[in-house]
DNA sequence: TAACTTGAGTTGACGGTTCAAGCCTGACAG
DNA sequence: CTGTCAGGCTTGAACCGTCAACTCAAGTTA
């Protein structure tokens, strides 16, 4: 894997990559931009605590959100201190096995999702669901899940040492 | 907008919609993580790099790249300061109107693009590309267009008092 | 010519993310 | 027990992006 000639990308398929690199980079932006005026919290501490929110019991082990959220533990670990300090969640230790952490959301945090919730699900309709057709959306799922396989599921997303 | 009751989502547009966040997080990050460990350049630098690369004379004006590039003329700016540190363009104003900036690619930064994009547009070939069907790929590209005009050209992305 | 306006670009402070190192808990071996 | 090990999580420093304030060039007005 050295000096062969890589096989280029023609003129649609450039077309098509720097469509999707725009829109790979504006789509969180706008929604980035969109909860913190309104709400005050990024689109990732929004997935944060949706996440939680979606559990029957409001809690989680760190590293089960962190899959969850796409990220490293590390991020987590810093942005789970930040919205502790908002009083919208909490850490301890999971009593089944001292290893684990649980993030559990407190009330004040299940409010903030109740209160955030309608208008970013408004905004993720604008931009994206009402913008294209329903065969057009089902296609980006069917999309959205290759690229996610291609991507693998090496976590590579903060495991350090990873040895890919 | 206060007390009405959103469309809420079900649960296949749901699913979608954690697919597409996933696919958002992920697809970036592994780019990027790809560069970093094969060029040193970040996604975001080679980026700008490229798209001077793509111009006849390797140069174009700071808005004109930051448009390209979809990001804030601040976070370009500070980003050509680190690129012209490395020595891989320099910035002088625009001869014809001294409110402009030009970034000009040298000729190390015009290398550093040629030694990293067969790399990279592998990268992009087996995340990507290779990843899905012809008509997949073409749907994408729509989708893509459509999604990028619902987010409008309201720049937004940093001009500081966007009236949004 | 001077005062004002507009828009491109820069700067510094602040806040979030990454990276590498370390801590702590529980498992397993002697 | 007592190492030793593995893995989950945390921590601090360095780095990067954002925000608001600023500089500067050119056009506009009078």
């Amino acid at each position: 894997m050295s000096t062969e000639e890589p096989r280029w990308l023609d003129a649609e398929e450039q077309d098509t990559w720097l469509a999707m690199v725009k829109m790979l980079t504006r789509l969180p932006a706008a929604l980035d931009a969109d909860l913190q005026h309104t709400s005050g919290v990024s689109f990732f501490e929004y997935q944060v605590l949706a996440g939680l929110s979606m559990k029957s019991d409001r809690r989680a082990r760190m590293s089960e959100l962190a899959e969850f959220s796409a990220c490293s533990l590390s991020r987590l670990s810093h942005t789970a201190r930040r919205l502790e300090s908002k009083g919208w969640l909490y850490r301890t230790p999971d009593p089944t096995d001292g290893r684990y952490t649980l993030a559990v959301l407190t009330d004040a945090g299940w409010e903030k999702v109740v209160a955030t919730a309608p208008g970013h699900v408004a905004e993720v309709r604008r931009l994206l669901i009402d913008a294209l057709t329903k065969a057009q959306y089902k296609q980006l799922r069917q999309i959205s899940e290759r690229v996610n396989d291609a991507i693998g599921n090496e976590p590579c997303l903060g495991a350090h040492n990873a040895p890919c």
